[in-house]
DNA sequence: TTGCGTGCAAAGGTTTTGCATGGCA
DNA sequence: TGCCATGCAAAACCTTTGCACGCAA
C-alpha cells in the first residue's frame, strides 16, 4: 500500500506545495480538490486519496477519523516531524462538530502516566477527546 | 435523535438481553445481526442501528470508530454506569484491538484540566485512548 | 384505536478499484 | 520507449432515510 513515489508528477508536487501552506490545519480530501478546482488546475479525487495515503504512510501527513458519517480528516505535519517533540491532542465537540487543536504540555503528562502506570503506549495523534466545546456549553 | 423508547418490543428486549451476555466485549452491527440470524429470530439491520444509537445516547452503549473502512465498533457497558461516580476511561490497542478499561483517579484529572484550562467539557464515555498495549509492545 | 417500532428498499456519502490514457524518466 | 501516476467511471461499503405494516399500550 505504502508505495513510494517514483515519478515527480505535476499533481504530486502541487499537492505537496499546497499542503505546505496549510501546515497544521485540518482538511479533507474534498478541501484539496476544491482548492485546485478554484485554482483552475483540478486534480482528480482519486489522486488526492492516493497521494494522502502515501504521505500518511511516510508520516508527513496524519489521518484522523472523527466520526462515521463525516469524511476523514487529514493534517500536514511536514517532513521534519522527528525534530518536533511537541505533543498534539485533539478535542471534538459532539454538538457542533468543531475540532480543536491542543498543544498542551500538561496534557502530554497523560502519555507518561499511561506508559508508567498502565504500560500503555499512547498514540496522541490518533486519540480524540470527545465532549462539549465552550460555545456550545454556553448555548445550553 | 436520542428518542426514548416508549414501547417494549420483542426486538429491543432481545437485543438488550444479548448485549448483557457480551458486556465489555466489542462488536459491530453485523455481529448482532448474525447472532439473531443464527438464532432463528432475525432482526433487521436498521433496527439494530437504531437501538444502538438510542443506547449510545443513553450511555449504556459506547461507540468507537476504529478506521474509515471498517464498520463502527460498539460496546455494551450496562445501565449501572450512572450510579458509578467513578470516571471510566478506555484504552484501545491499535494492534490487537484489545479494549482496556481504566478506573484511574489520576486520569479523572484530565476532565478537570480540560474544563478549567480549555473550557472543554470532556465526555469520558465517548473518549477512547488509542495506542499500543503492553503485550503488543513486548512483541515488537 | 393510536402511534411507535420495525424492516424492506432505496438513497446518501465516502473510499476503493479497474482500466485506458498521458506524462515522466 | 517503458512504466508509473492519473482520472474517469463504476463498484464496494457502511449508514441513514422513506414509507407502509404490524404490534404494544
Amino acid at each position: 500500500m505504502n508505495t513510494k513515489l517514483k515519478y515527480k508528477t505535476k499533481q504530486s508536487q502541487d499537492i505537496k506545495e499546497y499542503l505546505e501552506t496549510i501546515k497544521g490545519v485540518h482538511f479533507t480530501v474534498n478541501d484539496v480538490c476544491e482548492h485546485f478546482k478554484e485554482n483552475g488546475t483540478p486534480i482528480g479525487m482519486t489522486t488526492v486519496y492516493r497521494q494522502l495515503e502515501r504521505m500518511t504512510g511516510e508520516g508527513s501527513v496524519q489521518k484522523y477519523i472523527i466520526d462515521t458519517n463525516s469524511p476523514a480528516c487529514f493534517e500536514y505535519i511536514g517532513e521534519d516531524i522527528h525534530n518536533e517533540k511537541e505533543c498534539c491532542f485533539h478535542c471534538k465537540c459532539e454538538k457542533c462538530g468543531k475540532l480543536i487543536h491542543l498543544h498542551c504540555e500538561e496534557l502530554a503528562e497523560i502519555e507518561e502516566h499511561l506508559r508508567i502506570h498502565h504500560s500503555f503506549l499512547l498514540d496522541p495523534l490518533r486519540t480524540v477527546f470527545y465532549g462539549i466545546c465552550e460555545s456550545c456549553a454556553k448555548a445550553v
